[in-house]
DNA sequence: GCCAACGTTGGC
DNA sequence: GCCAACGTTGGC
């Protein structure tokens, strides 16, 4: 099993939207980057879980945690012309673009902002590609060791 | 293949 | 709103 960062402008869409949607879950569409493709179409599995990580926010942080609930399968947003999403490029018969469905699985007991885990930037979350210069991408893989330090952070009380 | 121009992301 | 960091585009 794989762990993931996926993330989202709540101004968009939130967890709470993922945890108000018909069964708790939707189709991860919209991902129109070739590297962020390539991780969901590639290396993503049903069952993997992601980190859900709000951007573009008063409090960018990990709010909470989803499960990918299918293999990646052509991102039909990519067809309509009528969708914010549309590339006149991708071709039915050859997809350019890939989505996955992901299910609501919990909130964090609290949300651990961008801020808390730069804090470790230095040692145990050195690797992690978020905190890398510059990366924008909105989909990152997140090692176990990586998973297990920030899911840790959880419990504990917020540092300043 | 190079690279300048342009657009987007996203923290601050 | 600003701006750094990229990714993409397109002329050559």
């Amino acid at each position: 099993m794989n762990y993931w960062l996926l993330k989202s402008e709540p101004s968009e869409f939130s967890i709470d939207d993922l945890e108000a949607s018909p069964n708790h879950q939707t189709c991860w569409d919209g991902v129109r980057n070739y590297q962020a493709r390539n991780f969901m179409r590639d290396a993503m599995a049903d069952g993997d879980l992601a980190f859900f990580y709000h951007s573009n926010c008063a409090e960018p942080g990990i709010a909470g945690i989803a499960r990918v609930v299918s293999a990646a399968y052509p991102d039909h947003t990519a067809f309509d012309p009528t969708d914010k999403h549309f590339d006149a490029a991708s071709d039915p018969d050859n997809p350019r673009w890939y989505m996955v469905d992901v299910r609501y699985e919990r909130k964090l007991l609290r949300p651990i902002s961008l801020k808390e885990m730069k804090q470790y930037k230095d040692n145990a979350l050195q690797e992690l590609a978020l905190l890398r210069r510059g990366n924008r991408l909105s989909v990152m893989p997140v090692t176990a060791e990586q998973w297990n330090f920030v899911v840790g952070l959880e419990q504990r009380k917020p540092v300043a």
